[in-house]
RNA sequence: GGGUGCUUAGCUCAGCCGGGAGAGCGUCGCCCUUACAAGGCGAAAGUCGGGGGUUCGAACCCCUCAGCACCCACCA
């Protein structure tokens, strides 16, 4: 093996073997296990939440398929149509061409080749983060099976009355000409004006003040309205505007949804426009008067003057005429809320239109009642509280867009107008009895993306068609996503599953944080904090990040600042930490809060731990390698750190093992950590050192000691291979044959199990003691600047028989760890030369100041640590010295502090005797 | 307006059923000890956001205040 570490060596081999041996389908046998990926969009590239994402679906994927289920990660990506459709339609716009200079079919067949130009680049993203997806079972949304099953269920839904059609205000992107539903809308708290406006009456008799934050849909108003119960404006209901700018007359109404302690009182109500004045206007039997073209302009509807205005021009021009025309009371600056579509970040306009919707209530209330009696679970179990809140106020969901890539609405019209919704015209023709020479057209609308998606946990297996593969593995085991698509898909998942198969989709959910810049804010384009997983697993130099990081801003006056704070976060590039690294890293950090920072000195405190068990690895084929490892179980001894690791071994497969199966990826990372680094490495490979290269080690113990230097690592494999499949398949080959185990892959090696046979709490607590020894020595050597490498001459005194055995069995250990010259027992009663201290239990180790040590430098060392055990005793003794604690305390807990406070009073009795010799010294 | 989180070492975060405050990075000191300097050994560092309560005992449970973040919602 290399000395040093090198991820891409070893990376770039094993997928294309694990893929090309088929290592990724199911068995075929155990219990089945399955996750469907949240499928990227097909021209997507990986981002830091799919890395992330991605690494613990992997993780649980590889731990089940090694646990011995028939387990499979269902691969495929998402056609995802208005994000995809705007990409190319930024594309042709490039070469001074719109969509409808193509017209739809060729626009269609311009989509699909972009898709087979870039539709590889996700999944190989996904490669390179060894996601162990099984691709033989491939899907997109846009499949001929997946198309089936999305007609399938429109027509299904449509002919029970749970699809329906029909004409209401929408949420309206003005640049995407399309509808979109509730959820594709954000509001966020933007500085706006209200202006104050004069109506006045149509018989001259006054006005009346109106509020608005919109002045231009003035030219749409269709009533005023008034609380029925405000005094001061109730004998104007009935009466008639005359609105300005228009030739128009409007009625003063009355409707208890103004609220009369705002603004003035009075409210232009504008039905066509604005959600809630539809309500007002439904109930008023109103006009609706639309005045904007699906891009937002003037039409027809309004005076001449002011057709064919973009709406922003409008406002300004309406509101110079209203303060030309003295209508124009005030104009005071406001804070409101501002709805944007999340795709284009236009602001959303209400506008009347025809859109297909679900009838949502009958879906949602079986979906409420599945997570409610716990028939799907969410982890943690907190965010079940979001999804109620959700779904017991759900609204009727937009399905229908007015764009081009995606599913063709199954729905046709004659040229009445009359609706049939069927699988394709053949189907409708048989089921409404229609004749051949009626000529139909169908619907030009696709469905709202989520729609597929909804299906992707059936509809991947092949429903509609009843397959092995649905029987099997639906529903599957667990969702793991993100909690801001909870209400966009696995609330919709949730719905359509329990409604077209009977069944959940999913027993469990695993939300997971989102990842965020070290310091806790989101990554984006414009912020120019984005980190590309590629570039972390290959490295990227400064000049090429900060060309990634500023080019194609929306904003470009940001790029100096980007780049200035680019240069001065990474001076050198990014370094290239390997995919295990980057995998170990997003484990580390998925704790249950809801914000992921990803700090880059984490992730390389993780390529360092790679490294450090690579490293140890070479340590053990170079000891083992062509050497007896003890396989042949009667020719083998076992050394007290044999015996320990072994033990310590179990309790970290226990540990994984619930890490793992509750869903605690960070616990899972700190348990391989700790047992890998700060047990096998510095204590075990250390104590192995010895046996293996000792002068007198009898090869028993050697042969022993080999035994459990490579079993152990085997295990470790095994039990880190879910994290970090890469180094652990490359280690794993080497070390296998040493430990007896079959030559294949790792990936389907037993994970292992705990074996309650194989705790050894003697040797743990032998161990302890050793290493109190070994520890009390090094915080001397430490603190008092002695040379690592001098062998020090030691002496013991008042250790009982117990201390006496442990040291002779471990003397050797004690030797090589502590760096030893020699070991001396003093008599109980014989006088101990100056020395520096130490205490294990009852046992005193000094070593001799003897000209090494500086008797002031021991004395404050000796200070430093009687204040600390003085602090620490008086704490315990007040509890003791408390009736209310002895009386009401667990006798357990009394029991432990009374132990306590006899140790500490012990050890600091031993201390200050050694602290007083000193001072008579000096 | 309704809802949900968060606040622990300089930084990023763990802390499980209420019982001796932890890790990584960073910092300081000593070491190139034949697996590893991407390393070894040792050390320093916390009023657990503030206040109150329950309890023998609170980082943890309850109340309250402050700060931060997010989600939902039709106040013109």
């Amino acid at each position: 093996m290399d000395k040093t570490y090198d991820p891409h060596a070893i990376e770039s081999r094993w997928y294309q073997i694990w893929e090309d041996q088929g290592y990724f389908r199911p068995s075929g046998q155990g219990a089945p296990y399955c996750i469907m990926i949240p499928p990227p969009n097909v021209t997507g590239r990986l981002h830091m939440g799919h890395a992330f994402q991605d690494t613990l679906m992997d993780a649980l994927t590889r731990y089940h398929r090694m646990a011995g289920g028939n387990t499979l990660w269902q691969a495929g990506t998402d056609h995802a149509g208005i994000a995809t459709q705007m990409v190319v339609e930024r594309q042709l716009n490039g070469e001074g061409q719109t969509r409808h200079d193509l017209g739809r079919e060729a626009f269609i067949d311009r989509v699909w080749t972009w898709k087979a130009h870039s539709g590889g680049t996700i999944t190989g993203q996904l490669r390179r983060m060894g996601a162990s997806l099984d691709w033989s079972r491939e899907r997109f949304t846009l499949d001929e099976g997946l198309s089936a099953a999305v007609t399938e269920v429109f027509v299904r839904l449509y002919h029970e009355g749970l699809i329906y059609r029909g004409q209401r205000l929408v949420n309206w992107d003005p640049v995407l000409h399309t509808a979109v539903s509730d959820l594709e809308v954000v509001s966020q708290e933007e500085d706006g004006f209200m202006w104050h406006i004069r109506y006045p009456l149509a018989d001259g008799s006054g006005h009346l003040t109106v509020a608005t934050t919109r002045p231009e849909t003035l030219l749409g108003d269709s009533a005023v309205a008034v609380h029925p119960g405000d005094e001061r404006y109730a004998h104007w209901v009935g009466k008639q505007i005359a609105l300005p700018l228009t030739d128009r007359l409007i009625p003063i109404i009355a409707d208890s949804y103004v609220d009369p302690a705002f603004g003035t009182g009075c409210v232009k109500i504008t039905p066509a426009h604005d959600f809630n004045d539809y309500g007002v206007g439904e109930r008023h039997q109103l006009p609706l008067i639309n005045i904007f073209t699906v891009d937002a302009h003037l039409n027809g509807q309004v005076p001449s003057r002011y057709q064919g205005l973009e709406r922003f021009a409008a406002r300004r021009q309406v509101v110079a005429d209203l303060e030309a025309a003295g209508w124009l009371e005030k104009i005071v600056p406001h804070k409101l809320m501002v709805p944007r579509g999340d795709r284009t970040q236009a602001v959303i306009e209400p506008f009347l239109t025809d859109q297909w919707y679900v009838k949502i209530a009958p879906l949602a209330e079986p979906a409420i009642r599945a997570v409610e009696e716990g028939r799907i679970r969410f982890i943690p179990d907190n965010w079940s509280k979001t999804y109620f809140e959700w779904m017991r106020n759900i609204q009727d969901w937009c399905i229908s867009r007015q764009i081009w890539w995606g599913h063709r609405i199954p729905a046709w019209y004659d040229s009445a107008g009359q609706v049939y919704v069927g699988q394709n015209e053949v189907a409708i023709r048989q089921r409404y009895r229609l004749p051949d020479d009626l000529s139909l057209r169908q619907d030009e609308d696709v469905l709202d993306t989520w729609f597929s998606s909804a299906l992707w946990p059936f509809s991947t297996l092949g429903w509609p068609e009843q397959t092995p593969a649905l029987a099997t593995f639906y529903p599957t085991s667990v969702l793991v996503t993100g909690f801001d698509i909870i209400f966009f898909w696995v609330a919709r998942m949730i719905m359509m599953g329990l409604k077209f198969t009977g069944e959940v989709p999913f027993r469990e959910v695993y939300i997971h944080g989102l990842v965020r810049d070290a310091h806790g804010n989101k990554m984006s384009k414009s912020k120019g904090n984005v980190l590309d997983p590629i570039d972390l697993i290959d490295g990227i130099d400064l000049e090429s990040l900060v060309a990634k990081r500023t080019t194609g801003l929306m904003q470009p006056e940001m790029a100096k600042k980007i780049e200035q704070a680019t240069r001065q976060e990474f001076p050198e590039g990014i370094p290239s930490f390997g995919t295990d690294a980057l995998r170990f890293t997003f484990a580390a950090l998925a704790t249950t809060g809801r914000d992921i920072n990803f700090d880059l000195g984490r992730i390389g405190g993780y390529r360092n731990f790679c490294n450090k068990l690579w490293n140890a690895a070479r340590y053990v084929l170079m000891n083992t390698e062509g050497q007896d490892t003890g396989l042949g179980e009667d020719l083998r001894v076992l050394s007290l750190a044999d015996r320990w690791i072994q033990s310590r071994f179990q309790r970290t497969a226990n540990a994984v093992n619930e890490a793992i199966t509750g869903y605690r990826f960070d616990l899972l990372a700190s348990a391989l950590y700790e047992f890998t680094w700060n047990e096998y490495c510095d204590w075990y490979l250390e104590l192995s050192k010895p046996v293996l290269t000792g002068d007198n080690a009898a090869p028993e113990a050697q042969r022993g000691t080999r035994y459990t230097l490579v079993q152990v690592l085997e295990g470790l494999l095994r039990l880190a291979h879910p994290l970090i499949p890469f180094i652990s398949e490359e280690i794993w080959q080497r070390v296998a044959p040493l430990a007896g185990k079959p030559v294949g892959t790792l990936m389907n090696q037993p994970f292992p199990v705990v074996d309650s046979q194989g705790l050894d709490p003697e040797a743990e607590a032998e161990m302890q003691w050793l290493m109190a020894f070994i520890l009390g020595l090094r915080n001397i050597r430490g603190e008092m600047n002695l040379s690592p490498a001098k062998p020090l001459p030691i002496l013991l005194q008042h250790g009982d028989e117990t201390d006496r055995q442990r040291l002779d069995v471990n003397r050797a250990f004690l030797m090589s760890l502590a760096r030893l010259a020699s070991i001396t027992w003093l008599a109980e009663d014989a006088k101990a030369p100056p020395a520096a201290t130490a205490l294990v239990g009852g046992l005193h180790l000094y070593i001799p100041l003897a000209g090494l040590i500086d008797a002031e430098a021991e004395a404050k060392r000796l200070d430093k640590e009687i204040d600390k055990l003085r602090k620490d005793l008086q704490r315990t003794t007040g509890k003791l010295t408390n009736s209310a604690f002895v009386g009401k305390a667990p006798p357990e807990v009394v029991a432990k502090e009374r132990e306590r406070a006899t140790e500490m009073g012990q050890a600091l009795e031993k201390l200050a005797a050694q602290r007083a010799k000193l001072a008579e010294l000096g």
